[in-house]
DNA sequence: TTGAAAGCGCTAACAG
DNA sequence: CTGTTAGCGCTTTCAA
């Protein structure tokens, strides 16, 4: 591979010039900035990442954990991590790919020197890692609320807030009798922030508005929804609006729904917690609050970077929730 | 941060010493084995990832492009990815996201020495990222098989063997007349490599078999898979065994067949290719060629690294696909 | 506007 | 079994 003293040579200046017409930190001659763009280009030359970051202290990465286990909804994560990729690169960044529970690895990248700055994903409520955030050196926001964020950036829909909408709206369609049907078990005792937080919005928000509201967890597979479904009717027959915060449940329930002799809209109200492509992918176009993912993976970069290189200090950003009304919920 | 050079006082030994503590190139007495350990422990020390890769021509990174666009098998791609960054892992490398349509990218992070290798998703017929992999010095494998690999290594389900499978099963359940519903329009267009090849295994295997057969791409909203569906069952109204290659439309195939007043498996069969949980997660649990995504990222890496330290030959591997028969097929 | 030179922190001969 | 030393390729003072 070609090193910047080839190019050097090559555009007959000194490596440091090449260097400054990389970076742009002093003035360039026009001859002299032609001669080694030339000679750039004709070697084909690229800066050795290692000796850039080893100089400079500068990787030009950021770290990004994703969640790879069992319950999450997969289609939500893609599409945050598009919006991490997409938004870093236009930050002139690369991503680097960590694992939720590889707190080895968080080390490694931090103390390692791997990152400039860390997103991560999926933040429980007291999350291990966040001890080790605090520690590093680079700055790091997290995606979630956790209980304590010991001075570290957050960002967020504002779940809470989504929840209380659900049981407002539903409260102003005329609906009396409410239910929740949230995430799977397995994931609710995680205590990922935003399942509590959506649950405890909904939760508090349907008093407020009148409703006798029921709220349980709901696992993923046909069968178990269908299940789920039924007691919940048969337990509260007089249940005319459900707010369903699972993507993978979503058309289960839709279909339970029907197979237990209730329309949608006609019988029941549905609103979804859920990003808008998936919305509109079910049977009946659904009434959602719209998740975002994309969007806030774009901005938690835009946060990362701007303490990276403004200095500025934590903040914690919660997105305010937009609901959509499509055809799943009608009056009552 | 604590370097090398600290690590080194705090133990009493030499730089080097520490540095063969930790790669084990060199034998070193016990007493001294300690005391380096010891003050790594103490002083939370870890290589500069950075000078090691400028030392030692290695970044213990590897490569690895998915695809962002419309369009794409959302799960695939997640479990694909998980078991490339678990294997990876295990090789104790780490894994560098790329975006697959950033040519850009991709010469960045091999000529600017980023990553160790490469490994490359849902390949095209004829890739723009071929060229640029066969002239980087890193070893990459593509997933997917295209139409020249230039002495890449390959690997992938054998989806042409898939296709012709799934023409077989179909026959010997005695179905005449059948169809496979395939991938999207836009991602037939971009000649994926595997959408191509599994449409090419069924329509060349549904004649040996004595097969009537149809293929027909599919979008994957609700409203157009109907429109697909209502439109092959008029054209071919003897149409009794399906094969659906097209993850997101599955759900809606199997509604759009009952509302047609069609029932599977008892008027139609359909059979998937899709991951295993994908199969189960359906109304009716489908019979269904499994798509082991995660075990293809695994030994995607595991040839790649192969390849870095033993100097292997490339080669390519196809996984014979596995039918595994579940409810939604039956005889006719 | 440019060049020379001192590192950045680590690895791997080479020497003992 | 261990230490000394010469880079790896780049950035960034310092000097002109």
């Amino acid at each position: 591979m070609a090193t910047i003293e080839d190019v050097a040579k090559a555009a007959g200046v000194s490596a440091s010039t090449v260097s400054y017409v990389l970076s742009g930190k002093r003035s360039i001659s026009a001859p002299t900035r032609r001669r080694v763009e030339q000679a750039i280009a004709t070697l084909g030359y690229r800066p050795h990442a290692g000796a850039r970051a080893l100089a400079s202290a500068r990787t030009e990465v950021i770290g990004l954990t994703i969640p790879l286990r069992s319950g999450i909804d997969v289609p939500v994560i893609m599409q945050f991590a598009g919006g991490v990729v997409t938004r870093a690169r236009e930050h002139s960044h690369d991503v680097l790919l960590l694992t939720q529970d590889d707190l080895e690895g968080l080390e490694r990248a931090t103390n390692g020197s791997m990152v400039d700055a860390l997103v991560v994903m999926d933040v429980e409520a007291d999350d291990a890692r966040i001890p080790i955030l605090t520690r590093s050196r680079q700055p790091s926001v997290l995606v979630g609320l956790p209980r304590d964020a010991s001075g570290l950036s957050c960002v967020d829909l504002d779940f809470e807030a989504a929840g209380r909408l659900a049981a407002q709206h539903l409260s102003e369609l005329g609906h009396r009798q409410v239910a929740m049907l949230g995430a799977p078990p397995e994931v609710v005792d995680r205590h990922t922030s935003y399942v509590d937080r959506v649950m405890r919005g909904f939760a508090e928000g349907a008093p407020d508005h009148g409703l006798d509201a029921k709220v349980v967890s709901c696992p993923g597979a046909p069968a178990e929804v269908a299940r789920v479904v039924d007691e919940l009717l048969a337990e509260a027959p007089g249940t005319s609006g459900l707010f369903v915060h699972n993507e993978r449940a979503l058309p289960h329930v839709l279909s339970s729904l029907r197979e237990a002799g209730r329309s949608v809209p006609g019988d029941v109200s549905v609103i979804a917690l859920c990003p808008e492509d998936v919305a509109l992918a079910q049977q009946v176009p659904m009434t959602a609050i719209d998740l975002p993912a994309s969007t806030i993976g774009s901005l938690a970069v835009d946060m990362v970077m701007a303490r990276l290189d403004g200095g500025q200090h934590a903040e914690t950003r919660l997105l305010t929730p937009v609901l959509t009304t499509r055809g799943s919920t009608a009056r009552h």
